[in-house]
DNA sequence: AGCACGCCGACT
DNA sequence: GTCGGCGTGCTC
């Protein structure tokens, strides 16, 4: 017997197995999934049996073991990262290798292990009333003696020395058990009913004959209460569920909701567990002792049978999106997995894509609209704030109108949520004697300048220099820092108020538990203001924060992308769901240089379908997806000569190939030319027809041997 | 990813 | 003459 293996290197070939043979003491477990260990070279590797077969063309090696029991990868998944290997072009294993935690990968399995119980319990009970009788250990007598009326008992109840002697006497056995270190066990409640609204977007749901269902529901309306009925529906029915939501708001508060009503139903899977109990997590959901699961971006490909239903929460989230090879997407494998096993998706957001809302307009996904908050609370009150007007009089960070509302707050003993979508005391540090402006050494972008740990610090490469008040050029004393961010807010607002301010970004969260410990404090009014980046838009709920503040609402809209006023909407939409949820009406404050710009319009009015209708023209005619798909390559090398002129060749090549349904683009010099110490190219293709595409950039891969250049490659980039 | 093979410069 | 630099290519 003949097994084909898919070793855990990456070669240019994508696809490509090795021929193994299969010593007959072995033939009977051989199964398509398992993994086996087999000689490479001069290593021993690890790989997945993909296919087994009576001969082969090649002089074969014997496999050396097969290691698991049961096939880690169900056919399901095998064939499933084929399908997403042949979309986004990356190699097979790396697929393979996502899919599973690392417990399951050969390099990193040292720290992760499989927790047990150890018990010790009597062999034989002659022998151990024997021993009673006959023993001058009281010690030793009373552990016997306390056996003799148990099963078995946990080893570290007793004195370990004690323990060792019985077992040599061979009065006891020990046995261990394995056991889960997380195990949920929650006195089950029933789900709230719906409301009336949510009863009559369920039965949309419930009725459509759509694969696809988009839940496009405002903040409050009351998504999460709709998925979990639908979730339970599947249960009921003997089936499973995955729930996926953005890492940001997996936060304890969001799992307890689901843990209340499905207890130890549920496995969970996010970045905030250590490997071994990630570990533990998936044996739950691989063993089949749970049937709903709940996690960030790689929980879909959880091994559950007989899924019912995906659910996306967030579905506008760019995390769904692996910015790392292999670059695939959640939400289009959910729709992959869904259809093989004849479940729905649901797409949940108060603010989806373009491309999703697009396709729900279009009919291609059934469009439920849920367009009443669950409690009656009104929207909140947005403001537009135009700061040129405020540089005029001077007001160059806070606006007036921002500074009286925070003390209305502050006097009202309420609490203030103010946005910056950048962190660090000042974007940059500019000479004023020679103009130079403080750049990273390693990458072609400006250092942000750190005050409270008085550094200079790269955001791409992690580079960080002392700071100096002289100009690295001139030498002049003349450096002076222009720009904002979340620490000259922080200062700022120390300065001008009397409240207790509290910072939320990278800087501050870098440690375990931080996260959590600045959100429980904020939730227990410790602070009054809270300040912070990206990751406090989306998901918290603060019941006392009546007023929102966007300190800088052009920070994303001046980045070039054509999604830009996508994520502007977006954003103002999250922070806005931050102001006022229980019973007070909240405000919103956004600061803009931009007070006629249509995405800060529309959210103004809290009206996503007049945003929409303006977005899909522009991309309509800018020939942007959803009209045209993207597809990126990135070309990067040591020197800026060899990255271009690779470029051009396989830009060249592209150019000559294509078919008439493409548009390529470039190459140009990438939005950031150099990080660390890498230049880099990049080409842009616009295309209709998936097949096109996929032929010409996997002829590129198979060709492209120039070892001093990397190509990476994006389909449906999120960000160009 | 390793590791051997092989083709050129600088040394006992 | 040989030691060793790392560019190239192969591993069933």
């Amino acid at each position: 017997m003949v097994v084909s293996v898919l070793v855990e290197i990456s070669f240019n070939k994508q696809e490509k197995t090795f021929d193994y043979l299969v010593p007959d003491n072995l033939v009977n477990d051989i199964q398509i999934g398992k993994r086996v260990l087999v000689p490479f070279g001069k290593q021993k590797l690890e790989g997945f049996i993909m296919d087994i077969k009576e001969n082969s063309d090649y002089e074969l090696k014997e496999i050396i073991t097969i290691i698991d029991k049961e096939p880690i990868l169900t056919q399901e998944l095998l064939t499933l990262g084929k399908e997403i290997q042949k979309e986004i072009l990356c190699n097979l294993i790396s697929i393979y290798q996502t899919m599973l935690p690392k417990g399951y990968k050969a390099k990193n399995k040292d720290n992760i292990n499989i927790k047990y119980n150890k018990y010790i319990k009597i062999i034989n009970k002659e022998k151990a009333i024997d021993f009673i009788n006959t023993s001058k250990a009281k010690k030793q007598i009373q552990i016997v003696e306390d056996l003799l009326n148990k099963e078995k008992e946990l080893k570290n109840k007793y004195s370990n020395n004690l323990i060792k002697e019985l077992l040599n006497k061979d009065i006891i056995i020990e046995e261990k058990e394995e056991i889960y270190r997380i195990n949920i066990n929650e006195d089950i409640k029933p789900i709230v009913n719906l409301n009336p609204y949510q009863i009559e977007a369920k039965n949309k749901i419930d009725n459509s004959n759509k694969d696809v269902i988009l839940l496009h529901g405002i903040t409050g309306s009351g998504k999460t209460e709709i998925y979990m009925h639908l979730i339970k529906e599947q249960i009921d029915k003997g089936k499973s569920a995955i729930v996926l939501v953005p890492e940001i708001s997996l936060t304890p508060q969001m799992i307890s909701r689901f843990t209340k009503h499905f207890s130890s139903n549920i496995a969970v899977l996010h970045s905030g567990l250590s490997d071994s109990e990630k570990y533990d997590e998936y044996r739950k959901i691989k063993r089949g002792e749970v049937s709903i699961v709940i996690g960030a971006r790689s929980a879909i490909f959880a091994p559950l049978n007989n899924i019912g239903i995906i659910i996306i929460d967030e579905e506008q989230s760019s995390s769904y999106k692996q910015e790392s090879n292999p670059k695939y997407n959640a939400i289009d494998v959910a729709i992959k997995r869904a259809k093989y096993h004849n479940a729905k998706v649901i797409l949940g957001s108060a603010t989806p894509t373009i491309e999703t809302y697009a396709r729900a307009d279009k009919g291609y996904y059934e469009l439920v609209s849920l367009n009443k908050r669950a409690n009656n609370a009104k929207l909140p009150n947005i403001e537009i704030i135009d700061m040129k007007n405020e540089i005029k009089k001077g007001n160059r960070i806070f606006s007036s109108e921002l500074i009286n509302e925070i003390k209305d707050r502050l006097s009202k003993k309420e609490q203030i949520i103010l946005f910056l979508n950048k962190r660090g005391y000042s974007s940059y540090q500019m000479c004023s004697n020679c103009g130079e402006v403080v750049k990273c050494p390693n990458c072609d972008i400006t250092l942000t300048y750190h005050k409270n740990s008085q550094m200079n610090r790269c955001h791409y490469c992690g580079y960080a220099q002392n700071v100096s008040e002289h100009c690295p050029y001139c030498k002049n004393k003349s450096l002076k820092s222009f720009g904002l961010g979340t620490e000259k807010i922080e200062e700022e607002l120390n300065n001008i108020f009397d409240a207790k301010v509290v910072r939320m970004d990278i800087d501050t969260t870098s440690k375990k538990g931080a996260h959590a410990k600045i959100i429980n404090s904020f939730m227990n009014h410790e602070y009054d203001i809270l300040i912070g980046t990206q990751m406090i838009a989306k998901g918290l709920d603060f019941p006392l924060v009546t007023l929102v503040g966007v300190i800088n609402a052009d920070t994303l809209l001046n980045i070039p992308d054509f999604r830009s006023n996508e994520h502007t909407y977006h954003l103002i939409s999250q922070v806005s769901g931050r102001a006022g949820r229980a019973g007070i009406e909240g405000k919103v404050i956004i600061q803009t240089f931009n007070p006629d710009n249509y995405a800060i319009k529309y959210a103004k009015y809290h009206n996503y379908v007049g945003f929409y209708e303006e977005e899909i023209k522009i991309r309509k005619s800018l020939k942007y997806p959803p009209y045209f798909f993207l597809a990126l390559l990135k070309i990067g090398s040591k020197t800026y000569e060899e990255a271009k002129n690779e470029s051009i060749k396989i830009s060249d090549y592209i150019r000559r190939n294509k078919s008439d349904d493409m548009i390529v683009l470039g190459p140009s010099v990438g939005p950031i030319s150099k990080i660390n110490n890498i230049y880099y190219f990049q080409i842009i293709i616009k295309y209709r027809n998936k097949e096109n595409i996929n032929n010409i950039l996997k002829e590129i891969i198979s060709i492209e041997n120039n070892k001093k250049i990397s190509l990476n490659i994006d389909i449906n980039p999120l960000n160009i």
